[in-house]
DNA sequence: TGCCACTTGACACTGAGTGCCACTTTGCTA
DNA sequence: TAGCAAAGTGGCACTCAGTGTCAAGTGGCA
């Protein structure tokens, strides 16, 4: 992205990067709720208060680019194609990040683990998973603006969140030994065709 | 239930439902994040330790019959009716909470308001929601146990989680003027008969 | 080189949550 | 009904997350 960049930003990226380093390392290690902010920053050699200038919380430095996946989601679902209904173009998007995923299986399934066993990460997780329950409620409502149109929009794409959530939440239990494409392709096919449906 | 009790518990339960009270009082008029425990504890009449021994977190005492009402829609999956399929049976467990929310919309109301007001709290909800989640899941999965039979009634149990959060959130913002009954049921069906048809 | 803006560290402070212990209240039995 | 054991409570000290403030350091740029 930014390709020139001046020292202090330079400095900061690294600072960043440490912090993240560091962070997961001792995580993964001993477990979220034992490791301490002052313990992260001095392994980054930092002090406790640059921590908080660079992470809002603790929780906070577990999800570095989630923002950046967000945000590829979007320009996906902003690309829009002649004759593609607004479901497909959701499916289109969200199928575009499984990539994503399996190639970085080991560390998802890293990052999941230290995740599951901190309470506070799995909340802080879900809360993540609404601006993209609300990206895609967005992109299913079209142009009709109806109330009783925009409440279906977004039933389902609240229902396509809890879905994924499972999909992805077995992939990763499977240590990526699934085929995340066809889970994802099947899952999204049993909700538009509905469960009553033999599939 | 325990229609007979001694006078320890009888002043337990006041306790407890002194803290409640009083919380929801403070936090509805000020906010949850600009309440302290203390002060809750305090308009109890009890000590700040003895808050942490009814609740085991502060948020904690924003949810005190969850777990109640949580039990007994799992009385209502247990009770299996002849030739009613399991969807069936999650269909009329659900709505039979519908009356619930319906006979309590002003406190609901307001006790969403309260939660809407802090992330800790959203989060706090969504964990809450999990559980639910799961024994869907579980009543979903019948006797059939293959692995990819347990996979698709997770995922339906995800999509019905999802989609049922997102109609609560409506009915509520509503302040109840929709029909919540109509609201679950037609969802039901939207999710049973499949996105792709007209409904 | 020197000035300005940005970044950092140190310190103090608030509030959530926990361990511990002494004290009080309640239940129960001899 | 006296007295003991158990349950409940308050107070205190402690850890840790998160925030405000300010002085000192560092890089950008003219």
């Amino acid at each position: 992205m930014q390709a020139e960049a001046n020292l202090r930003d330079r400095k900061k990226a690294r600072t960043r990067d440490m912090l993240v380093r560091h962070a997961l390392r001792l995580f993964g290690k001993r477990g979220f709720g034992a490791v301490t902010v002052d313990e992260v920053a001095a392994a980054a050699d930092v002090s406790r208060r640059t921590f908080f200038r660079y992470f809002p919380t603790k929780e906070a430095v577990i999800f570095p680019d989630r923002a950046d996946r967000f945000d590829r989601f979007q320009a996906m679902l902003a690309e829009r194609r002649r004759g593609e209904t607004p479901f497909a173009r959701v499916r289109r998007s969200l199928l575009a990040l499984v990539d994503e995923y399996v190639e970085n299986v080991d560390s998802v399934v890293a990052l999941q683990r230290i995740i599951d066993g901190s309470p506070a990460l799995l909340a802080h997780e879900q809360q993540l998973d609404l601006e993209w329950e609300r990206a895609i409620a967005e992109a299913l409502t079209a142009r009709n603006t109806s109330a009783a149109s925009q409440r279906r929009a977004s039933i389902i794409a609240g229902a396509l969140i809890g879905a994924i959530r499972v999909v992805l939440r077995e992939w990763i239990d499977s240590r990526g030994e699934l085929d995340l494409h066809t889970l994802g392709s099947d899952t999204l096919d049993l909700l538009e065709r509905g469960f009553s449906r033999a599939n």
